[in-house]
RNA sequence: GGGCGAUUAGCUCAGUUGGUUAGAGCGCCGCUCUGAUAAGGCGGAGGUCCGUGGUUCGAAUCCACGAUCGCCCA
């Protein structure tokens, strides 16, 4: 007979069967052809966040991708219209300071020397390598994108498109250059913004040096202030010490004056409040460098003075640290900036010049300690700021960099995140939490390889800000034929003419924030107010070639624009999310995303952040060969959003193992359907069949109708784990409930029961798809062969009414089994012993689910009743009784507990002056005499244990039924094989039941034989 | 110091709008089913649902305060 289906192993090979379908969606254009469905129909807007392109897939990325994935292929199973454009970020530190370790350079000299044109070169090399990387792995785990069509950050499109928004920043007044103390990298010789300070890793526990360090007063002989810090190489920039004008001072016996509190032990000579010491000099610690010589040092009141640990005096140096360079601004103070941009002294610090501030504290320490100046020097362990990119400890630096002023827009920015449906909801409070309290945004780096700033500062005064190419290219008076991109050093060398005095002008050094870059995105990549639609136009500059996405025009922009629905884990809330709600609000004023799912970090099976040096990283392409993508897949969407995955091997293979009950009741169906000759019909797949049903068959399509609905709302709401939880559920129920109880029909090949198992098991793979693109699909080639060519072709399930009342009437059924169960083990009695009564008590059961209960229970009858028991315990139904009683409830549930209570007839119960009616209360009944009780949730079930000769030999038939199975299977026999068994003649007594054997284990003829002391069979 | 979360079995975690005896998976022990299953089922051991108050007939769930941890901000 001509086999429908493809015949199964036991067990699927994830990685084979999943490069097969990548193959095969390759060879077919599957998605392509998705995407022609699609087309026309409603959109579905979904911006991808650029991956940083130095890199090759990571597993934490694959989460997000998954996720990303995942609902692209659900809306588009809905027949959304949708973009599927992948993003690269191609530009910025990420990527130089890969390249610079690649080179082997160390500075920003050395960058120099090596050349920016050779640099840039290098920088784009890397962004070539990755993309392709991460493509390849993006594919391997079953992204669908347009890849091919990737926006690259560094194009020139791109970054005109900046440039726009940098000029409209400016013509609302908010650029501007300011003058301040900001966090530095001394390493990567540029400042780093608030938000780059947001990000994991960067706060890390360091030990530094503890310096307690004497200032000699001068109108006060032999006193000195004592301060303490932990940045000694802060000391030459002294200016002030601050004090606490409440607090109390001492002065010790050696004339250091302290904070009485942080010395509570100590005796003082003198006494004086703070604002008593405000105005004394003292002679600073280097006053004898050329630096600080002019400088009047004092102390000065400062409310924010710290009394929980140092001196309770602060050593105040505004050039290196920024508390101290907002109180140097109030007080009109000094600043003296130690350090260049590489965080070494400059020549009028003596000495100390070209030492770096790491290797000055050693130093300083040891010239204090000679000038008599160090009281104490010890170690201090804290939590320090460190370079998200270099790890190098961050330092504070007075520098000159561009910001845009945020009080405008602020309000703007919360009233759009208002507008913004946030999953999991806590998400959207933090990104208002952080909108309420940043500060300016610092976009200016003083690096090579990102986007040039069009900023040219003129001598007269006039700040000339370019908003595009053609612009440059109309005002440039000179360079500007040699400009291959937009990136340095070719844009460094056009000059341009101020549009005030005319004189020729030089773009200001600085590159900018990245984070500029991927929030631009919604706009550049969409067209925005582009008046014709230019193909490959947005492949420009570094990205020609790479990619041939292209430019739309502003109605394009009109119909993708704001998105849908983004989805970053949760540190962008302060990066990406953020500039793209920060650009799109002052270019638009609305929000530019209406839906956002974030979700947390990925650590190792034992919770630790994975790291190379670890041991503990796991290799994408690793985990695609030991797991699998589908069950990759299957782990990040079982996780709860909130919380951080633990991924590993360990917890795969569990997956792994779920899995295989979907698979083997999808070999069920085929191994029986291909014996039957099954013919799957179409028509069936919605309904289920149009045919004469069982109550069982019935109760399984409705089962599938209610996982369609489930699943389709979990989708809805982006809650994976539900997706997982009621996709789960259903194959329980389906294979340890439909197809155990309905065997015996298989077996007899009942096309009813096999149409409607079809049914179920395609519902569940097309809703789960999703999720497991790879098995599913090949689960549906195989049971669809007349179908779509592709689950991801056949739309979704329709979701349909369903008989909720039979779904309640199996889940009963099913709870008095689970008593039954509980019943026989109490009574020690195994399943095989057939008995002859159980009664049922408290709940109802049709006839068929009698029979059910019955067959499963192996009784030979089952009797809804009474229990006539010895101990009747009765409960207050509580939903039900509590609105009725209120407070009397107490003293009737303490009266049914002890056993107060008189039975009526009609199921009702008195207790004290309370009639309760059958609805009211539970009753479960225990211990009966030659019976074996279980109970629960009010439902009783009653076993009779009494055994006789007639049972007792069909227990042992039931036996031997088991034994020849089980040597069936260990002879490898196939399903439909025939045998003849021989028996010991000692069992010669169960031939009685012979045809029920032979009917059980299929076999023909059943002999005895004195010789045998083990039953045998034989093929027949 | 402020904000947002979390705290439930040995481990990892569910727990809808407040409702009976708080669940699952893994691990351990015992039993069991099998004509798809490398599986499955039943039971056992294992719980101060972080603590203290409050609201309520009734709180793991709601409220207040506190503790610890994580993240964010200052």
């Amino acid at each position: 007979m001509e086999q429908v289906f493809t015949p199964l192993p036991s067990v699927p090979d994830h990685p084979r069967l999943e490069e097969e379908i990548l193959q095969w969606w390759e060879d077919e254009g599957i998605f392509e052809q998705v995407r022609d469905r699609n087309r026309g129909g409603p959109k579905w807007s979904f911006i991808d966040g650029p991956v940083t392109a130095n890199k090759k897939l990571g597993v934490h990325t694959a989460w997000g991708r998954t996720l990303k994935d995942v609902f692209q292929r659900y809306k588009a199973l809905r027949g959304f219209d949708q973009r599927y454009q992948n993003g690269f970020d191609c530009q910025g530190l990420w990527i130089e300071v890969g390249v610079e370790r690649q080179l082997g350079l160390n500075s920003k000299r050395e960058i120099e020397e090596y050349g920016l044109e050779k640099f840039a070169a290098k920088c784009r090399e890397v962004v070539v390598w990755a993309a392709e990387e991460l493509t390849r792995g993006c594919k391997r785990l079953g992204q669908w994108m347009d890849w091919g069509n990737d926006y690259f950050t560094f194009s020139d499109t791109n970054m005109e498109y900046i440039w726009r928004f940098l000029k409209v920043v400016d013509e609302k007044g908010w650029l501007f250059l300011g003058h301040r103390s900001t966090e530095w990298c001394p390493r990567c010789g540029t400042s780093l913004s608030q938000h780059e300070l947001t990000q994991a890793g960067v706060y890390q526990e360091r030990a530094d040096p503890s310096l307690y360090v004497r200032f000699p007063l001068l109108e006060r002989e032999r006193e000195y202030l004592v301060v303490w810090t932990t940045t000694p190489w802060t000391l030459p920039a002294n200016v002030a010490a601050a004090v606490d004008p409440d607090a109390q001072y001492g002065r010790r016996e050696n004339g250091e004056w302290v904070a009485v509190a942080r010395y509570p032990d100590e005796t003082f000579e003198e006494v004086l409040r703070g604002e008593q010491l405000v105005g004394w000099r003292y002679r600073g610690p280097y006053d004898h460098l050329p630096a600080a010589a002019e400088v009047e040092h004092r102390a000065v009141a400062w409310e924010e003075v710290s009394l929980e640990e140092g001196t309770g005096i602060v050593h105040i140096a505004p050039g290196a640290g920024q508390e101290d360079f907002e109180l140097g601004r109030r007080e009109g103070l000094p600043v003296l900036t130690p350090v260049d941009e590489a965080g070494r002294f400059y020549e009028d610090y003596g000495w100390l010049h070209g030492t770096s501030t790491g290797d000055a504290a050693d130093q300083i320490a040891g010239d204090l300690r000679e000038r008599a100046l160090l009281v104490e020097a010890g170690l201090y362990e804290h939590r320090y700021p460190h370079c998200w990119r270099c790890d190098t400890p961050l330092i504070w630096r007075v520098s000159d960099d561009w910001f845009i002023s945020v009080e405008e827009i602020r309000q703007p920015l919360l009233d759009a995140n208002a507008t913004v449906e946030w999953t999991p909801p806590q998400y959207g409070k933090r990104m208002d939490d952080w909108l309420r309290n940043m500060d300016d945004w610092n976009i200016s780096r003083r690096r090579f390889y990102g986007l040039p700033l069009p900023f040219y500062r003129c001598t007269c005064g006039e700040l000339n800000v370019i908003g595009s190419r053609a612009e440059l290219e109309d005002r440039a008076v000179e360079g500007i034929e040699q400009l291959e991109e937009l990136h340095r050093p070719w844009i460094d060398r056009v000059l341009i003419r101020c549009q005030s005095c005319g004189e020729p002008v030089k773009r200001v050094a600085e590159v900018g924030d990245v984070w500029l870059d991927a929030g631009i995105v919604p706009f550049s990549t969409l067209g925005w107010q582009n008046p014709e639609w230019i193909e490959g136009g947005y492949a420009t500059g570094a990205s020609r070639e790479l990619s041939h996405a292209d430019l739309p025009d502003q109605s394009y922009w009109e119909e993708w624009f704001p998105a849908h629905w983004v989805s970053e884990m949760r540190e962008q809330i302060r990066l990406w999310l953020y500039s793209l709600m920060f650009m799109s609000v002052a270019l638009t004023g609305k929000a530019p995303y209406r839906q956002v799912l974030t979700y947390e970090k990925l650590l190792d099976a034992e919770g630790r952040e994975m790291h190379g040096s670890w041991g503990n990283l796991i290799e994408a392409e690793e985990a695609f060969e030991r797991m699998g993508a589908d069950v990759m897949r299957w782990l990040y969407c079982q996780q709860p959003p909130t919380q951080n995955i633990r991924f590993g091997f360990a917890p795969a293979e569990e997956v792994k193992r779920r899995l295989l009950t979907l698979w083997n009741s999808v070999k069920f169906l085929v191994d029986y359907g291909n014996i039957d000759g099954f013919r799957p019909r179409l028509e069936d797949l919605e309904g289920g069949p149009d045919a004469e049903l069982q109550p069982l068959d019935r109760w399984v399509v409705a089962r599938t109708a209610q996982l369609v609905a489930d699943a389709t709302s979990a989708y809805e709401e982006f809650r994976t784990i539900d997706v997982i939880r009621s996709f789960d559920d259903f194959v329980d129920d389906l294979s340890n409930w439909y197809i155990r109880r309905s065997r015996r029909r298989f077996w007899d090949g009942d096309e009813v029961a096999l149409r409607t198992l079809w049914h179920a098991l395609v519902q569940g793979v097309r809703v789960i798809a999703p999720v497991m693109p790879f098995l599913t699909e090949h689960l549906w080639r195989n049971l669809v062969p007349h179908g779509a060519a592709s689950v991801f072709l056949a739309g979704w399930p329709e979701e349909r009414a369903r008989d909720e009342t039979l779904l309640s009437e199996i889940a009963e059924t099913r709870r008095v089994v689970r008593l039954g169960h509980m019943a026989r083990q109490s009574a020690g009695l195994k399943v095989r012993q057939p008995l002859r009564r159980l009664v049922v008590d408290g709940t109802w059961l049709s006839d068929e689910h009698a029979a059910e209960v019955r067959d499963e229970l192996r009784v030979k009858q089952v009797e809804l009743g009474p229990v006539e028991a010895t101990e009747l315990r009765v409960k207050p139904n509580l939903p039900v009784l509590g609105p009725k009683l209120g407070k009397e409830l107490r003293p009737v549930r303490a009266a049914l507990e002890a056993g107060e209570f008189e039975e009526l007839d009609g199921g009702r119960f008195r207790v004290g002056e309370h009639e309760l009616g059958p609805d009211e209360v539970l009753v479960e009944r225990t211990g009966k005499e030659g019976w074996a009780v279980a109970s629960g949730d009010g439902v009783t079930v009653a076993l009779d244990t009494a055994l006789d000769a007639e049972l007792e030999l069909e227990a042992l038939v039931l036996d031997l039924i088991h034994r020849i199975n089980s040597l069936r299977k260990e002879q490898g026999l196939k399903l439909t094989d025939r045998i003849r068994i021989t028996l010991p003649a000692a069992q010669k007594e169960l031939l009685q039941h012979e045809d029920w054997i032979k009917q059980e284990t299929l076999a023909v003829e059943i002999d005895t034989d004195g010789g045998s002391a083990e039953p045998q069979i034989a093929k027949a």
